[in-house]
DNA sequence: TTGTAAGCGTTATCAG
DNA sequence: CTGATAACGCTTACAA
């Protein structure tokens, strides 16, 4: 209801002189500058955004479209992404759960003249290439976006390489029989996640059998329904790579309904490592993805496209996971020391850190088309996600 | 880059009627909507929300302050917030984690021109009460402010009767040396779960001992430590209260570290029931709070205040939480079949819903003082967190 | 039914 | 250093 106009008169100075003291753009005398704030002080002025970014048309503000908001790893990514923004002084209009890719498209698109750039989650491939298009009017970074994805920012997680690593370590510690519980039909990261499955049983001269991929969609409850279905195997699978720790944890669940103990009658391993992780009974041994990081990284790639928008896009960053041995796969005790929680201590790690993926194409494309890759090397993950005593 | 003026040339018409157009404000000829339309989407036009509240003073986006973005509980109030708020066609602005009320109070006037309404999360009084300022130039909504805060809308959950509840079956079962694990200090949610466990206690003729309240802060990590402390305390506590699921399980995972069996050697219970606390070993008695609703009503009464802004203020809804028994509180394996989902099956209550709150002042203040109480009938939660097969 | 033109609250350009 | 003033993209009386 206040203007740089009421602000104006009262200072007796024009706004001109009101719009440069509050954005610092020009020198203003010692005296105006004084009657400027004391005005505004008192009439508990704040400069309309609005009106702002149609006059400089930069917004101060991103867009983030997510497909949901269920979980931690959602919710750590929009904390990720808050406080890199923050910091920049940026705000963050999100939007998730749009049914199909025509309200996702209209969601970015009702937008625009709001934000001066997106980063969006999308994880199926026609929606994917559409927000990729809006990519040439706009700013818009992708986070774990489908491999054949191409001509925007991308940052992603070395899912492939993650599922690789889990499953090793279990054909390692004996195990033949490797269930596989499966994402959501159509999911990228679960597509992923099923490749590094199958990879790493065929390196390991294990047979890739349809029976032991069952279906699950990242929900607890598919983790517990799946379980059944795994009971009934015969033979029954002596291990279980589920595509996500709350799947794990339904999975669990169910076996410790059905009077069956982890890991000595089955091992159960996850992927994400959520904070409750290793608390569980028996401690989930999984793989550690840093989803705060990851929205961090993608505010930093976001804000980089629009301070130099002429720099070469196709950038893509891989955030490489990290796996983090505990109880649930029958390793043994021998990481129960993980679990004290000290000030400063990493989570240990059994485990080598994943390889470095093949430097070669695989197969028609290699691991990250047109991947730049400007950090691969695997790193323990430096950041606490809360604060431990 | 593309205005309504390149659209209006296009289409050969004035810049007014291709506004109508697209806000149905006036009728438009048959023959000048197809021009307008066609020319709109071959240019690829999309209004400019900026310029367009600008002239409308109307944003159609609403803001979110929260104090964190930690976890399942502040997540689930956005995902409410956003699923009502797209339902309605509006945007929204999401701000967490201010270290002081002056940075808290930056954030909301930085939305200013930005956002028609507020939504906040302050669960500290002097924030709490400087944002309730605000509520003068603007249309605010609180969620579980402190009791004390007066003169706007509030949504909160009976925080008090939920624990009340829950320690009054820990006494009926038997327990009579029951420990508290406290929320952090100051906090208006930590506050209120003390004082529903002091009165059970009282109620239920059992002394209300200092020692038997251990320091927590909401973290699992609080919750693993708090344990220890626990098992120290001589005569040890029979049973357990933890004010949050994530603490309840950290205690867990102590008290398996230490070797102790949950509930035959220690009960433990929780508040908020998460999505996993089903899944545990054992599975959690909690409290239910439905979060995701809780956020759809801030929306839905924020937008009431911004349709008839006239409306009386200070009304005040409660949302009245469930307890939900399973077996970490030592009621045995009768709710066991709770476990087994199903469609459309809602979780068993082996317990009668909380009293409601009684009708005089308690102590100086009434427990919701100055509440409308819309709502204060228990209900069972009619809406499931996620698609359960 | 349509067009003209005056704002909405800022910032930016240009003279002073 | 300061002040007019013209945009910015859109909506909305008011006229036609």
């Amino acid at each position: 209801v206040v203007t740089i106009r009421d602000v104006a008169r009262r200072a007796r100075v024009s706004t001109a002189t009101v719009s440069r003291v509050f954005n610092g753009t020009a020198r203003v005398s010692a005296e105006a500058e004084r009657r400027v704030r004391a005005s505004a002080s008192r009439l508990d002025y704040w400069p309309n955004s609005a009106a702002r970014s149609l006059t400089t048309s930069r917004s101060h503000a991103l867009g983030v479209l997510l497909p949901d908001l269920f979980g931690e790893f959602f919710s750590e990514i929009i904390r990720g992404i808050d406080h890199a923004a923050r910091t920049a002084r940026f705000q963050v209009l999100v939007s998730s759960s749009h049914a199909d890719t025509a309200e996702l498209v209209a969601a970015a698109r009702a937008m625009r003249g709001r934000i001066d750039g997106l980063i969006a989650m999308v994880p199926d491939c026609g929606s994917a290439d559409a927000v990729c298009q809006l990519a040439r009017q706009f700013p818009v970074v992708l986070l774990n976006p489908p491999a054949t994805i191409d001509g925007c920012r991308k940052v992603s997680v070395a899912n492939f390489e993650g599922a690789q690593a889990v499953v090793h370590h279990l054909v390692r510690l004996g195990h033949r029989r490797i269930a596989l519980l499966q994402g959501p039909p159509g999911n990228v990261d679960a597509d992923e996640r099923r490749r590094g499955y199958r990879e790493a049983l065929r390196e390991s001269g294990l047979p890739v059998d349809p029976q032991l991929e069952l279906a699950g969609d990242f929900t607890e409850a598919s983790g517990y329904q799946a379980a059944a279905a795994a009971l009934r195997l015969r033979p029954r699978p002596q291990a279980v790579f589920a595509a996500n720790d709350y799947m794990a944890i339904g999975f669990m669940g169910s076996l410790r309904d059905a009077g069956l103990r982890v890991p000595q009658d089955m091992a159960v391993t996850g992927f994400d490592d959520i904070a409750i992780a290793r608390y569980l009974s028996p401690p989930l041994t999984t793989v550690h993805v840093d989803a705060y990081q990851l929205g961090e990284r993608a505010f930093r790639s976001l804000a980089g496209l629009l301070d130099a928008p002429r720099t070469r896009r196709r950038e893509h960053e891989v955030l490489v996971p990290t796996l983090v041995v505990r109880r649930s796969c029958g390793a043994g005790p021998a990481n129960a020391e993980a679990l004290r929680p000290r000030r400063r201590r990493i989570v240990a790690h059994a485990e080598a850190p994943p390889p470095a993926p093949p430097p070669g194409p695989a197969l028609g494309n290699g691991v990250h088309p047109g991947a730049s890759v400007s950090k691969r090397r695997t790193r323990i993950p430096s950041l606490r996600r809360r604060l431990e005593p």
